[in-house]
Parts: structure tokens; C-alpha cells; sequence
DNA sequence: TTGGGG
């Protein structure tokens, strides 16, 4: 029996044959029963505002439907009908049922591109049906609630989310072990940072791993401005439907689980997460695009930024709704306003950039100034301020939105930033500062502090340690910073 | 059988 979606709910216990568009899939994954499954949800022209699922059983992730792209077309034939939670679903019998997928536009006419049996055929009727289904698609809006994607900037806890992002890059981290790279042009909060300052030589403050071990020329493909979120993959799930993640394309990702490592955020792709079809047109990308979205094309934009020659990067970080701030001062976003705790020498004209612009600037050796937050330092008591060699230094951990970096403060960089030699007191006074540990939670009270360091300003130089490969050995130094004694 | 948005 061939069904329409809206009528599939009038034939509970039954066996039907469907034809849909697949607008979510998960991954390939193992059941608690014998098979593999993959979970589809679909939509036709006569049932699109909440699509049905469609859950796919097989002996082995080969013989479940590996759709090419989100809004192909399937084809489930005796296919039973059940309910649950007071909703119809299909589901795929692997002894009885078939399937045929197609492709959303009629490339290859009606060729399919898989089928669970081999010399399935389908009939003139179906062929009437996805073609259909292919033409209606061409204009049809799968719109979405946008406050059920929220955006980089409205993370707050350790909970599952729908992100609606751009895939940057993907990394083999470990064998087998993905990194997937995806962005939407706002920046994640920054959050209470807890280590042990007396343990960062043995156990320091990690860094994202990856920004050394990416090659340079991906790194630098990176946006400059907003966070990347690293997503890895959680134990159990199949890479069948990696190629649904390409490089460069927004996708919609559902039911993504968001945790918290060491104040850095990171997706963990679960079996219960989903990809989503998007179209290109899609509002929650237009809505991204725009927060990040040039402003050169307004005529303000080129004026000021004749006026200011300040260049197109910095303007182009800039939303829409960010202008109001910028002209009041400095946005919250990216360029967060510092806290008057430092100075730097004789660079106010010059304008802050993002650690990422740091990263993947087109220089080895260059100097910067940044707007970071100091979330490590090393070490943390006078003490231990001088190296075998004699030599003052100090390494502090940096991070912005965009990136977490070390940097090296040495000999007369230490003297400029704590104003002369500190004692211990000093020391430990200027760097609670710094650092954002509270009086009675001091570097000599308490060991394990769980702070929240203030956004400060830096200057940044970066240099190379060997001739032979200077991006390999680029090291980061602070210098012409002061941090400031208290007014009071 | 299994899973089905959480």
C-alpha cells in the first residue's frame, strides 16, 4: 500500500510503502539487539512541519541507507507502522522491508544511488511520486524555530544542543580518534578557570592540542574572529556519515552533547545526534552570516574606515548589532573591554587583535597587541622567578575567544610587568590581579583556585628559536606590558 | 529484537 506521511498514522500494525525526504540521520549505530540502526526522520508535501521517523535495522552498517547529502529522497517499502508517544513511525524489517535512495535533484533521473536489494526497480507510480517530491522541494522552506539554535555566544552549561554551524576542518587527532573544527562567527563566554598554579610545570593548563599539531596552512584558513569548537566523537558511533560533514558547508547539528574541559568548550557527537538538512538559504544561516557579516558595505563603514584606516578585518569581525557598541566602545564580543589592570608602552593607537589573527599571521616574527585573559601562570612564587641560568621568566597561559596560548615574559619584559624585581609579596599581589584569584583565595592560601581572570590588555611578540624551521620553534613573548598598582 | 530526540 502505497501512503502518503499524513496518512501513515491510519495504518498502526500495518505494512505501508512511504516515500520521503530524508531531513535527519544519525550516524551508523550498534544496537542493544543484534543489528545496526540508523534513525531517519523524514517529510513529504503532505506532512512537513514535524517530520516522522524512520528507523532503519541491518545486519551491518553496509546495509543501512547511507544518504549522500540531507534532502535526498527514500524510498521504504513494507515498511510496519507502529506508534510511540502517541506518534506513527515506520520501521525497516531487514528480512522483509526494502529501501531506494535517490538524489534530491534529478542529476541521474531516477537512478538510485543504493538499495538494500539488488535489481529493485521502481514502479511508473513512484517515479510520479519523487518527482514530486523533487520539484516541490525546490521551494520549500524547512523552517525552524532559531531559539532552538542557539548561538557559540548563548552557551552556558554542560547540556545537549542543536548548533547550527560551519565546518571548518576535520583532524585524525589519534588513530580512529576525529576532531572536527566548526564555528558560527560569535564567540563562546569565557569561564571560570580551576587548576592548581603549583602544579602547572607537571600538570599544566591545557591548550586546544591542536593549534600546534595542525599544519600551518590549515590553521591559517581559520577565521581570525569567534570561537571554533572542537567536536569529537563519542565511543560506539560509526564514521558512516562522516562525508554529511563537508568542509566549508553549514550544517545543522542536533542533539550535540556540550561539556566543559579545563574552562575550554567541546561537542562530543553522541549516537543520539543527528544531522539536519539545511538549505542554503536557510534563516539560521543568514542570521550567522550576519553577525559577522561585513559592514564595508555600508557607506558609515567606508568613511570610517578611511578615517580611521583601520582595516577591512576589524571591520569585517564586526555584526550588525555590534556597531552601536563599537562607536560607544570597545564591543563585548571578541575585543572584550580590558579591565584597567595593565598598560602597555606607547601603543594606544594601535589596534588590538584576536590570539587566532596572532596564530596565522602572515609573519614569523612580528608584534601584536591583544585583549586576553591570563589563565595560567608559571611560575607563581618569587622564588622560583629565576631559572638555573640566572635569567628572570615567567610562562603565562593567554586565551581569548578565539585560541589559548602560552607566552614567555623574560628578564626586562618581567621587570617591566611587575614594576622592578618582585618580592614575594609583590609578586603574588600583582599576579592575584592578574589572574583574578580573590584576596582570601590567594596563590599561598589555597591551592586549588577556582578564578576568573580579567580581561587585559598585552603586548605580544612572537620570534622563531631556530633558523631550520622557524613556524615550528614560533614562541610567543609579553613585553611592554606593566600591570598596575592599585589605585587606592 | 534493536529504536523512536534528548
Amino acid at each position: 500500500m502505497d501512503v502518503p506521511l499524513r496518512d501513515v498514522c491510519k495504518y498502526v500494525n500495518e505494512k505501508v510503502n512511504v516515500i520521503g525526504v530524508v531531513v535527519e540521520t544519525t550516524f551508523a549505530k550498534k544496537t542493544m539487539g543484534t543489528d545496526y540502526c540508523c534513525a531517519l526522520r523524514i517529510i513529504d508535501d503532505t506532512r512537513h512541519d514535524f517530520s516522522m521517523a524512520a528507523n532503519v535495522f541491518g545486519k551491518s552498517t553496509e546495509n543501512l541507507p547511507l544518504v549522500a547529502a540531507l534532502g535526498d529522497i527514500i524510498q521504504l517499502s513494507f515498511v510496519s507502522v507502529t506508534t510511540y508517544r502517541g506518534e506513527a513511525n515506520v520501521t525497516f524489517n531487514k528480512n522483509t522491508s526494502t529501501f531506494a535512495l535517490y538524489k534530491s535533484k534529478d542529476d541521474d533521473g531516477l537512478n538510485s544511488y543504493q538499495v538494500s536489494r539488488p535489481y529493485f526497480v521502481p514502479k511508473d507510480e513512484d517515479k510520479i511520486i519523487i518527482n514530486k517530491l523533487r520539484k516541490w522541494l525546490i521551494n520549500f522552506q524547512f523552517s525552524e524555530d532559531s531559539s532552538k539554535f542557539p548561538f557559540f555566544r548563548e552557551l552556558k552549561e554542560e547540556t545537549f544542543v542543536n548548533l547550527a554551524c560551519k565546518i571548518l576542518h576535520h583532524s585524525e587527532a589519534a588513530k580512529d580518534e576525529w576532531v572536527i573544527f566548526v564555528w558560527d562567527g560569535t564567540d563562546t563566554q569565557s569561564n571560570a578557570i580551576c587548576s592548581n598554579l603549583e602544579n602547572e610545570l607537571k600538570n599544566p593548563l591545557p591548550l586546544q592540542r591542536d593549534h600546534l599539531s595542525l599544519p600551518r596552512d590549515i590553521l591559517c584558513t581559520f577565521p581570525t574572529v569567534g570561537t571554533i569548537l572542537r567536536i569529537i566523537f563519542h565511543i560506539g558511533v560509526e564514521k558512516s556519515h562522516f562525508h554529511l560533514l563537508t568542509i566549508g558547508k553549514w550544517v545543522k547539528i542536533n542533539n550535540l552533547r556540550l561539556k566543559l574541559y579545563a574552562g575550554l568548550w567541546h561537542g562530543i557527537f553522541t549516537v543520539q545526534t543527528k544531522l539536519q538538512y539545511i538549505s542554503n538559504e536557510d534563516q539560521l544561516i543568514a542570521e550567522r552570516q550576519r553577525s559577522v557579516a561585513s559592514l564595508v558595505d555600508s557607506i558609515w563603514c567606508i568613511i570610517l574606515l578611511k578615517l580611521m584606516y583601520v582595516s577591512y578585518e576589524f571591520w569585517s569581525r564586526l555584526a550588525d548589532e555590534r556597531l552601536s557598541l563599537i562607536l560607544g566602545r570597545m564591543p563585548n564580543l571578541s575585543f572584550p573591554e580590558p579591565s584597567p589592570i595593565t598598560v602597555v608602552n606607547h601603543r594606544d593607537h594601535v589596534r588590538p587583535v584576536t590570539l587566532m589573527s596572532v596564530l596565522t599571521h602572515s609573519k614569523v616574527t612580528a608584534i601584536f597587541k591583544c585583549v586576553v585573559r591570563v589563565v595560567a601562570a608559571m611560575p607563581c612564587k618569587a622564588e622560583n622567578l629565576r631559572s638555573s641560568t640566572g635569567k628572570y621568566r615567567m610562562r603565562l597561559t593567554l586565551e581569548d575567544p578565539t585560541a589559548r596560548i602560552h607566552a614567555l615574559v623574560i628578564e626586562e619584559d618581567v621587570v617591566t610587568l611587575f614594576d622592578g624585581i618582585p618580592d614575594a609579596e609583590k609578586l603574588e599581589r600583582k599576579l592575584n590581579k592578574l589572574l583574578g584569584i580573590s584576596e582570601d583565595n590567594s596563590i599561598g592560601g589555597v591551592k586549588d583556585t577556582t578564578r576568573n581572570p580579567p580581561w587585559v590588555c598585552v603586548c605580544l611578540k612572537s620570534y622563531y628559536l631556530s633558523k631550520d624551521d622557524i613556524w615550528g620553534t614560533r614562541n610567543f613573548r609579553v613585553f611592554d606590558t606593566k600591570i598596575l598598582e592599585d589605585s587606592s
